[in-house]
DNA sequence: TAAATTAGCGAACACTTGTAAGCTGAAATT
DNA sequence: AATTTCAGCTTACAAGTGTTCGCTAATTTA
């Protein structure tokens, strides 16, 4: 039978818990700290419990940084939703995109901190994770692109992974600089990406006249 | 006096070592470890020396850190002059730059992850020096870029970062695929940077017609 | 030849780390 | 009401860390 209402339900204090060894993980992870180098023991402190606590929630390290990367990856999908609303509601899409994606991470550096460095990070499976975060961006926006654009699949597809790296290398730079030299480098980047689309239009165009 | 031949001499041994310490600590650079997480300890062990033997060539183990991005930023260079030499003899920029640097950063991969991963890394002054080997890399970019095609440096200069920044991107991702997929992720760059190339020339057309 | 310098070593220090074992008390179940 | 479950704790241990100290032996200098 399962006991509905109770003075402090178990699996809600439980959960409870979880949460605070995970904002204690990314509170850690500031420009100085990777997944790799937190500590068990360090996060435990930082989330108030006993070190060998951390056991009935995560079997290893590993297992929370996993959980951290998933968290974060929703992040950024949920950031990507937020600009496709400010695009909708009228101005460039580049413009927009650039804007909404350099706030999100000026405001939760440490969630995209957490993504840009364990995309080059020492465990493969970190690795992996992030790419495939990165993956599902760069499909949204080829999709968006095809949408918008009437481009084929190969050069949207080429187009949206070109930007979304751009951007991302232009994010990792920010986090580094003050706020005009943060300007700069937006302003920097949206010229870039149009570089791109206006090079993935012409080189598409080209290729169709030649067939 | 100096002392020129004798049986042993000191300040060449003591060199030897010091490359040892180096060669040692780019050996433990694979896949799986960074400047941060390697120990004076077992960089000692894998040179052969004592522990404490270390701190007489350096005084801690950033200063070996700041040594190996100093060391890998050179092998920068010398691989785009390499690049270059080759272009000259004939055969697309593009294509050769990317085949170069894709030959490059496999066959020394620890050299190019080094830089890679303290791109992002967690020490303020690692990150500092990779980038400005990068940045080294762009002005050596954006000047060949304007020597070659007459664009205003502004746009060279912004078509070359974008290049670099695609080329190190797809270089990261290359690190971790096989065969296969290290060749698919060269051709699609090289059209990338088509599309780059293209569009500065477009939008620089452009800005020039609007004047 | 005598004195000074110094690369390298071993021992020892005060940490921090991950994790195993076993206990406690309260919640959940029967 | 009696029993089971289990989140969280304390204690403990072995292993690894950076760094200090003082020594040795050989090269370099005077």
């Amino acid at each position: 039978m399962i006991q509905v209402c109770s003075v402090v339900n178990r699996q809600e204090q439980k959960q409870k818990t979880r949460r605070a060894i995970i904002d204690a993980a990314f509170s850690l992870l500031d420009e100085q700290r990777s997944l790799s180098s937190i500590s068990l023991r360090e996060v435990a402190r930082e989330a108030g419990i006993a070190p060998t606590s951390f056991y009935r929630h995560f079997a290893d390290i590993d297992e929370l940084g996993l959980t951290l990367v998933d968290e974060a990856g929703l992040a950024l999908r949920q950031l990507m939703r937020q600009a496709r609303q400010r695009i909708a509601k009228g101005g460039s899409a580049i413009v927009t995109s650039v804007d909404t994606f350099m706030e999100f991470i000026l405001a939760n550096s440490n969630v995209f901190r957490l993504l840009l460095r364990e995309h080059t990070g020492t465990s493969l499976a970190f690795r992996a994770a992030v790419q495939r975060e990165i993956q599902h961006f760069i499909i949204e926006l080829t999709d968006y692109t095809i949408a918008t654009t009437k481009l084929p699949h190969e050069y949207a597809n080429l187009q949206a992974e070109a930007m979304v790296k751009m951007v991302f290398s232009a994010g990792a730079e920010a986090l580094d600089g003050n706020v005009q030299q943060q300007r700069q480098l937006a302003e920097r980047v949206k010229i870039q990406l149009r570089f791109i689309a206006n090079g993935a239009l012409f080189t598409a165009r080209k290729a169709g006249q030649a067939n």
